[in-house]
This record gives C-alpha cells, sequence and structure tokens, in this order.
DNA sequence: GAATAAGTGGAGAAAAGTGGGGAATATCTC
DNA sequence: GAGATATTCCCCACTTTTCTCCACTTATTC
C-alpha cells in the first residue's frame, strides 16, 4: 500500500520525481512497467502494472453488451498510458494527459491504497478545503448509507 | 496494547522521541514503519503498519465508484505518513501533520490501545477539563445508549 | 548521589529532487 | 534515400532536504 503526501514539480520536458519511498514499495513488491491514467475527479492514477492488470480484468469481465459500460471502458483506456522510471526516479508525462488532469508545475503525490495519484496542487487544495468536510462527518454519512464503519 | 503517558517536545525539524517503552513494544510486537495519521479530536494516531494495515484493507474493500467514499478515503490518506524511527527513537512529523493537529513545541504522547496519540499538549489538558465528567457518569452515557459495558 | 537510561540539539554526510546538455533514435521533407 | 528536424533518453551537475552521528542535558534507578 502507498501512503503519505508529497510535494514535487514538473519540469519543462513534462517529468516528475516519483518519491523514492514509493520506487522502493514498487521494485520491492510490484512490477514495472507503471500505468499512468487519467482518474476520478481530475487527477491522474499510477499503478504498478500487476495492480493495474487486475483492474483490466475486472474490466473486460463487464458486461459489454451494455452500452454504459462500454462508454466507461472506453473512457478508462482512452487515457491511459504506459510509463518508466529513468534513472533519476521520474517518469514522464505526456502532454494530453498533462491537459486532461490540469497539471500545471507544481504537483501533489499522494499514495493512496494500491495506487498513487498525482494532482494539480492547486486543484488538490480545492477539492480539500471546497468540500472540506470533518472526517467524522464523512464518516457519518457513510454509516448513513449503510457502508460500513472503520473501527481505529 | 500501549499504555501511559508522557511529556516529550519537538525540536525545529520536527522531530519527537516516542517514549522508550513503546520503541521496546513496536520492535518486540510488530512491524515498521509506523503509520502516522491524524486522528479524532486533532490528534495523531501513531500505529504499528501491522495494525494500520487492517484499517486499510476496510478503505480498500468500500465502493471507489462513489464519490463520498473516495473523500472519505482521500481524507484519512491525505493526512497519513509513514515515519521511521531514527537512532534516537524518534520520528519526524510533516509540517502538514504538525499544523493539522495543531502541535506546538510541547506534546503529550498517551499509549491508547493498539494506538499511540500525539496531542498538543493544550489542546490535551482542555479537552480533559473541559469535557471533565467522572468516568461513572462517562460509563453511564454509554450504557444508556444501549453501547455494551466493560466489566472491570 | 553516583550510574544508567532517556530525551534534546545541532553539525556533517548522504540521499532525494531538479535542471539542462548532448548522444541516440525517430520522424519528416524533399 | 539522404539530410534536416524533432523527440526521447541518458548522464552529469547542482540544490535542497533528510538522515546519521555525536555530544550534551535531563530524568530515573539503585
Amino acid at each position: 500500500m502507498f501512503r503519505g503526501i508529497f510535494h514535487n514539480s514538473i519540469d519543462e520536458k513534462g517529468r516528475v520525481s516519483i518519491p523514492a519511498r514509493f520506487r522502493d514499495q514498487i521494485q520491492n513488491n510490484h512490477s514495472t512497467p507503471l500505468v499512468l491514467t487519467l482518474g476520478f475527479d481530475q487527477c491522474l492514477f499510477l499503478y504498478p502494472s500487476d495492480t493495474w492488470q487486475k483492474i483490466e480484468e475486472k474490466l473486460s469481465s463487464m458486461d459489454s453488451l451494455n452500452a454504459e459500460v462500454r462508454q466507461f471502458q472506453r473512457t478508462i483506456m482512452r487515457a491511459t498510458d504506459e510509463v518508466d522510471l529513468d534513472q533519476q526516479g521520474r517518469i514522464v508525462i505526456s502532454p494530453v494527459l498533462r491537459k486532461e488532469a490540469g497539471l500545471g508545475k507544481s504537483v501533489v503525490i499522494v499514495g493512496l491504497l494500491n495506487r498513487i495519484e498525482i494532482w494539480d496542487k492547486q486543484k488538490y487544495e480545492s477539492y480539500h478545503t471546497q468540500s472540506s468536510q470533518s472526517l467524522e462527518l464523512l464518516g457519518q454519512k457513510l454509516s448513513d448509507k449503510g457502508i460500513q464503519d472503520i473501527a481505529f
């Protein structure tokens, strides 16, 4: 699992350093190349390829007769790239993905369970301040909807 | 289980000593790295990684297609860091977490069952004086709500 | 009250992140 | 198909941050 938050920057060539801690985890427990895809809420998801493969299996097991399923599949795969780490531990983000995710120079890289999320710094902050709700409240909402709670 | 209360301080680099007793327990019975996260009531929770992993598994099992679930997951992981003990038995608390927990120079470190809590000293004291209620009264309240009682 | 352990502080070494030049590869044009 | 242009990818160098190490102070223990 990936944990922690890092503030890095994208250079003119579209390169970003992946935090060393994540790099180590990938090398020790996962397989490359990495898969970079446009995720939810206008940020990028970065997966080790073994994890991504499971997602693809689920995607392909969905009912393709359903038009909404097909659209979902296509929308995901449309914006998916394979990326490798260079010898400084960086990946290159294609202009297309940079644009789709609205990435400027400053980015936030967050470990989020089985994936790494890459956010434009401003977008990240507004995501968390605009809809700033206490953890307690969020938990309560989920609980009200019957989504299982978590024991801390 | 972690027990006891300690008064330590944070230095300019954001380092805090973890009480030696806790360090021993972690080394003998648990796995590193440690996971530091913003908990309830504006204090930090410190978990050995094996304990934290159970929480992450629950987080992972939630439905990520639901926007509120994502927000919940991100709100937790946003304020979650991996930390290691240095050779003096200290951890570094990131500026973000220090700010979120309102940590000044003096902190209180409390063993609380399966986790270690880190409080700003003032916040800790006002938490316990403002809402000062006898243990008997607190127990009664829980009992009234049908929350199971405890056999002492 | 001495001896030991625990906690605190700071300097130097190491690692991580950043930027840019240039070689190799690919693409395009004529 | 050759040359020109563009792109990618190494590699090196610099800056900043992090970590390690050593020394000192405070607290416990016997």
